[in-house]
DNA sequence: TTAAACTTTCAATAATTATTGAAAGTTTGT
DNA sequence: ACAAACTTTCAATAATTATTGAAAGTTTAA
């Protein structure tokens, strides 16, 4: 395999598999694009190369800009913008876990507590809603509570998390 | 809140959630059904609760089947077939992780460790896509192997791994 | 202050994904 | 072997989500 083709299968693959991490395809790919790159790119580059118009190209980018995966950069003597992503796989994991938890995660769990906070009027289907919603609610907590735990331990997160494991 | 207020909530918000944790729609909401209700229900009566179509229902159960989420059961003297779902949270859990390994992330990992693999050919931009695919492989592997770590833990897995962290 | 260079917005449209419903298929009791 | 009871399939359609492109908006250099 030639470098534009592993290009190509990592672009396509990365967009494609957006959906594991919570975002589109525009958006995984102008990541996986900029992952790879060797410099900071500009609006233009970026559209050329993934082939997505203007308007696609600004409003995915500025969506990653408030994930905080991607910054815009200033290039000496260019008037045009130029965007970099985070570049450290470990960062970009914190990142996402970060961002998917206060955009997912947390909302359900409200919405959890609520429903599993019912007044119980002794029937039998009450009892069980109760009882089934409030062991969501604890193991959705809990996972949120792993997650946010691994997130703020800054340096090598996950080889950290890893030997624990293992040990 | 009523039960009635509380279980259209429930099933209306993990319903939303699917996408969380990779199922469409009307596959999790027929999940949410069967997770609060106190007897195994048939198609007939998930169609109604949930306002579906009877072929929406089967290929959803079907698919629910598939994952290992759901399982028939045979009701005495009658003649259609009953489904009921994993109550224990735990183990949904550990069935989600394992199946979205299965599907998604191996395969993931495959495509990174082809296009990491490419030939060196000397150039800048090879080194960083080689460098940069590389990372993510191996992030992608360690996390998958958490994942499978932690999913054949059968045993209360998350509250062991919570000790472990919190320890 | 102007106009060229550039970015953003958003209504229209395209692409994708989910849902329906009726016909075809299957199973079971007699 | 038949037909009633039930389930599955799948082409048509609906709903949702992503993308375009051109007009409006903004910034900068002279």
């Amino acid at each position: 395999m030639q470098y534009q083709e592993a290009k190509d299968k990592f672009i396509s693959t990365w967009g494609s598999l957006g959906s594991l991490w919570g975002i589109n395809k525009a958006m995984a790919q102008i990541q996986a694009l900029l992952f790879i790159s060797t410099k900071p790119l500009s609006m233009e580059e970026i559209m050329d190369e993934l082939k997505i118009s203007r308007g696609n190209t600004s409003m995915n980018l500025r969506q990653l800009i408030d994930w905080g995966i991607v910054s815009k950069t200033i290039v000496a003597g260019e008037r045009k913008e130029f965007f970099t992503t985070e570049k450290d796989v470990q960062e970009l994991a914190r990142i996402v876990a970060k961002e998917r938890s206060r955009r997912e995660i947390q909302p359900v769990i409200k919405i959890l507590d609520e429903v599993s906070s019912i007044k119980d009027d002794g029937s039998e289907k009450t009892k069980e809603l109760i009882k089934q919603t409030k062991a969501l609610h604890e193991l959705t907590e809990t996972m949120d509570a792993v997650i946010n735990k691994l997130v703020n331990q800054k340096q090598n997160w996950i080889t950290k998390s890893v030997l624990k494991f293992f040990k």
